[in-house]
DNA sequence: AAGCACATGAGAATCATTGTCAACTCGGCG
DNA sequence: CGCCGAGTTGACAATGATTCTCATGTGCTT
């Protein structure tokens, strides 16, 4: 593997952006800004929390990592492909597959339209039990 | 206004829980527990912003309420036709308009079933800029 | 090397939501 | 009608995630 990861966007690479950028790389499924803090913490490249919580923010920004909301309203992260997405998850062990749906867009877009509504923007995920938790 | 709500679900009919049920019943939009315990102190009839909580929890798993988390993560509650159905909500003034996608909930399933994914469930909003707000 | 805008972190501050628990209420029963 | 127990309520404390503050540190540009 090469280097990898430089670090968020276009922001300067301080140590700690780039250990983040790194520990989203390291793992598949969505995660909570607490559990990334303290991963930082166990792997020697401690981050405040506050600042975990600012990079998180911005890479959702740029689109570098997904956020999504728990059942009881937690945000939760994930590195994600740079195309727009939506998620199947397992709602036992987490693990997520990323699915397209072009008609589902087109949809949403329509029915916005249809009512007025503009700057539309639309949250979609799956949830199920995979087969290994089956 | 007759007296259209006995209370939710078939719980005691306490004068707490039939004020909520009727506070859900005044308006279209959502809103948050926080807002209710107000509408209900404004209106002479105050409960509890605990037992509003309780109550709306209740309701909501009873299918009388929806219950869904705006950007922010923050909890709004209102009151729902008893079918499968999606929300295209304004993020400024809260107006509400629920939808139905039959070709959405079919795509779901088939995603799910293709990736061996039990139990399938879906989450989708979506949220624009309504008219009266632009 | 110097200056400075941007970054960081420790801890305080917010804020929605939940827990605690003593006081209260509903309905059934004698 | 009065009493009892389970279910309810509400004032307030407690939690917990996220954000804010602000003094201090650091990456670049000149």
């Amino acid at each position: 593997m090469t280097s990898t990861d430089p670090a968020p966007s276009g922001l300067r690479p301080t140590r700690q952006r780039i250990a983040v950028a790194e520990a989203m790389a390291s793992f598949d499924d969505f995660r909570s800004a607490q559990d990334i803090h303290e991963l930082l913490s166990r792997r020697g490249e401690p981050v405040g929390l506050a600042t975990v919580y600012r990079t998180l923010q911005r890479m959702v920004e740029s689109g570098e990592v997904d956020l999504l909301r728990t059942e009881d309203g937690e945000a939760s992260y994930r590195r994600c492909s740079d195309t727009h997405h939506h998620h199947l998850v397992c709602r036992t062990c987490g693990a997520t597959i990323e699915v397209e749906g072009p008609g589902v867009e087109r949809w949403t877009r329509a029915i916005a339209e249809e009512h007025g509504y503009a700057q539309v923007s639309h949250t979609l995920e799956i949830f199920g039990t995979c087969a290994a938790c089956r």
